[in-house]
DNA sequence: CAGCCTCGAGTTCT
DNA sequence: CTCGAGGCTG
């Protein structure tokens, strides 16, 4: 149904024509399940529409599908903020690990404190894909985001509308006017094959696992594409919601599947009371016996507290919820040899050695290269060049050694010898009394390091040119066009009379082998944009030891400006006690913190660099708000609580809430914990048995409570 | 001073 | 993702 694009007619004509030809078939296909056309002509329609609207960009119809395809940045996706963090689950892979856990849930709520209280909890196959949170608003679904670092993910909006499991339009009735529906979208193993069949015919490349299937497919800018591949959802849990509709996991499930949702199957709910573990370790065994025929690749189970208020009351350690478990299947394990062992040199001169392998296919993915960490590692296990290894991959991820083959070695086979020169610039290698890693002392001249902190200023972490990474440093260095990082802003303006080592003229960067002027103007329009970077990622560039994302983030909210930073530390170097006082009342900022800092300022060198950079005018922003990367900041406290912005200290045997769940509860409606009562303590809530704090409270007129009147307190509304 | 939690650094492959 | 180390808490 390919039609040419009617030659008398408007573009703007033809465009509206074709947008609504293609809502009318996406309807068809999506709602109804009818679609009028198959597959090839829907692309064919679709070609047409883009084709024409890449010609008239000022025609395109306002609720064309523009707004779905093509319509994000060239650069990748927008990015959209999770209303509720997305998070990650802690592994336990033994019963002993689950074990624990239930211990420490127990421990939490205090009347689960009673072993024959039983928990339920509900449990779910733990499937192989990536998560995706569901924005619906009245019913409708308004947007689709991966999970990203949790706080922000991508908008893949428009390809999650190309996915038959979710649905458009919620069904049935009685869903919150907001609901966030949180899911993971897969590929059977079914599909994954016949795909990759596909992908031969077309002499594309083949997807290693459905995994990789599924991700590459999500992350299409073209959602064509994502339509064209069979992915499936399960949803699992809630974002955001307007209102509660269930009080437990097993109630939410069935609620969900009424408004459309395919649920992850087997699910079962197994109780848990006076230790024994044993109708959730028969629910692992019947997951760990049906894994291959399920249909789809599971890693594992997850395991969550079925009660929702208990859920809410046990709320997050860190990144990932207390009230939830995922109980991993031991990973896959396979064998092979040990080819080489060669040592890298980091940025910061930690020598690292590595194991270069065999190649061997490890969960689905070839593995050629393993880290072994430091000396330590590989004298403990003995690892030697030409021993047959274990290979497992941890966390499904990083590829490591976990033990040697002794019957299989080789019979002249000799210990590894670390070596005692760095391979790069050839110093005496060092390694301090009582620490694990063996450090190059060469500084900047050693080729390795200046390489690899220049890699590092243009990260990702820190000023983010893009286009500029690994090998592009490399071919610059090699140029001897770039040796410190003000040279990568100045390159700009000496193209014209670059020169080698020889004195030869360099051509311009257009005329380089494999660029042209598309990508040699990207490069310089990316090094432009990093003249104005953030405090923090200016701050992450330079490189100081200990300073990454969060202590850049912490130095920034304190000083706003680099200019208030570099001076406290210049007043600290010339012996200004009130300087160091003033980072070390940094909450997160100790003695170590402070004498990194220090030492990169005294350093003459660093001076140098950091000068050059602000004289060139790279010019770092004063402190913005930026995206938080840590969930407790990105839950605001309950600031209307009667006991926000207080100061409490809990003291003696609390009986109707555990010491923690106290604190968090506390926390959360924005009080401070303190352990010690002075003069700052708003409210010391006692229980029985309160000793020196309970006198000192009554010497300093501190309000004394007890737990009751403190449970009162906290359910008390403002008015 | 021990036992948390958090952070940084280095890691692999697509 | 994992490791080790720093910093805070009790």
């Amino acid at each position: 149904m390919a039609q040419d694009p009617i030659r008398d007619e408007s573009p703007q004509d033809t465009l509206n024509t074709l947008a609504e030809e293609l809502a009318r078939h996406d309807a068809l296909y999506h709602q109804l399940d009818a679609p009028e056309i198959d597959d090839a002509q829907y692309d064919a329609l679709r070609r047409a529409y883009l084709e024409l609207a890449k010609q008239h960009p000022d025609a395109l119809p306002i609720q064309g599908p523009q707004t779905r395809v093509g319509a994000s940045p060239a650069d990748g996706f927008q990015k959209i903020t999770h209303a509720v963090p997305m998070l990650s689950l802690e592994n336990v892979f033994s019963t002993k690990e689950l074990a624990d856990w239930v211990e420490g849930i127990r421990n939490f709520l205090m009347e689960l404190r009673d072993p024959s209280i039983e928990i339920r909890f509900c449990c779910e196959p733990k499937i192989d894909g990536l998560s995706c949170s569901l924005r619906y608003e009245r019913g409708e679904l308004t947007s689709a985001a991966t999970r990203g670092n949790g706080v922000e993910g991508e908008d893949v909006t428009h390809n999650a509308k190309t996915i038959a499991d979710i649905p458009q339009q919620l069904k049935g009735s009685g869903w919150p006017d907001i609901l966030e529906v949180r899911g993971e979208v897969y590929m059977s193993d079914a599909d994954f094959l016949r795909l990759n069949e596909e992908q031969d015919r077309l002499g594309a490349k083949r997807f290693a696992n459905p995994r990789n299937a599924a991700a590459g497919s999500l992350r299409q800018l073209d959602a064509t594409i994502t339509r064209n591949r069979p992915l499936c959802f399960f949803a699992y849990a809630l974002g955001e919601i307007s209102a509660p509709f269930a009080k437990s996991q097993s109630e939410m499930r069935l609620k969900l599947a009424e408004w459309g949702f395919t649920l992850n199957e087997p699910a079962q709910v197994c109780t848990e009371r006076n230790g024994s573990l044993s109708p959730l370790q028969d629910f692992y065994d019947l997951l760990a016996a049906r894994r291959s025929d399920l249909g789809f690749s599971i890693d594992g189970l997850v395991i969550k507290v079925d009660r929702l208020d208990w859920q809410l009351r046990l709320g997050f350690v860190s990144r990932a919820p207390r009230w939830a478990v995922a109980w991993k299947f031991p990973p896959e394990q396979a064998s092979t040899q040990i080819e080489d062992i060669r040592c890298q040199v980091g940025r910061t001169g930690r020598i690292t050695p590595v194991a270069y392998l065999k190649p061997i296919s490890v969960g689905g993915v070839l593995v050629s290269r393993a880290t072994l960490h430091n000396a330590d590692e590989i004298a403990r296990k003995d690892i030697r060049v030409g021993d047959s290894v274990i290979i497992q991959r941890a966390g499904d991820v990083i590829p490591q050694v976990v033990s040697v083959q002794l019957s299989q070695r080789p019979a002249n086979s000799v210990h590894y010898l670390f070596p005692s020169q760095c391979p790069a610039c050839g110093s005496s290698l060092r390694r301090e009394e009582g620490d694990a890693d063996t450090y190059c002392p060469g500084g900047l001249t050693c080729p390795a390091q200046v390489q690899e902190r220049l890699s590092y200023f243009v990260s990702r972490q820190a000023l983010d040119i893009e286009g500029l990474g690994e090998k592009n440093i490399a071919l610059f260095i090699e140029k001897g066009l770039i040796h410190s990082p003000v040279d990568i802003f100045t390159l700009e303006a000496r193209e014209s009379s670059w020169l080698d080592a020889n004195g030869k003229t360099i051509p311009l960067l257009k005329y380089w082998d494999g660029w042209g002027p598309q990508s040699a103007t990207k490069l310089f329009d990316a090094i432009r944009r990093a003249r104005e970077p953030s405090f923090e990622r200016f701050l992450v560039a330079l490189g100081i030891r200990q300073v990454g994302e969060a202590t850049a983030r912490l130095l920034g909210r304190h000083f706003l400006t680099i200019h208030a930073l570099l001076e406290c530390l210049d007043r600290a170097l010339s012996g200004d006690e009130i300087a160091s006082a003033e980072f070390l009342a940094i909450d997160g900022i100790g003695e170590s913190m402070l004498k990194d800092l220090l030492d990169f300022r005294a350093e003459p060198h660093h001076r140098e660099i950091l000068n050059a950079l602000l004289n060139e005018r790279v010019l770092p922003d004063q402190v913005t708000e930026g995206p938080l990367l840590r969930v407790k900041d990105f839950v605001p406290p309950d600031s209307q609580s009667p006991i926000a912005g207080k100061t409490v200290v809990f003291t003696g045997t609390l009986e109707r809430l555990s010491r923690s769940e106290a604190k968090a509860q506390a926390e959360s409606l924005g009080a401070k914990v303190a352990g010690s009562v002075s003069s700052k303590t708003d409210f010391l809530v006692a229980g029985p048995g309160a000793g020196s704090k309970a006198t000192k409270a009554a010497e300093l007129g501190v309000r004394v409570l007890s737990e009751q009147d403190w449970i009162d307190l906290m359910h008390t509304n403002p008015e």
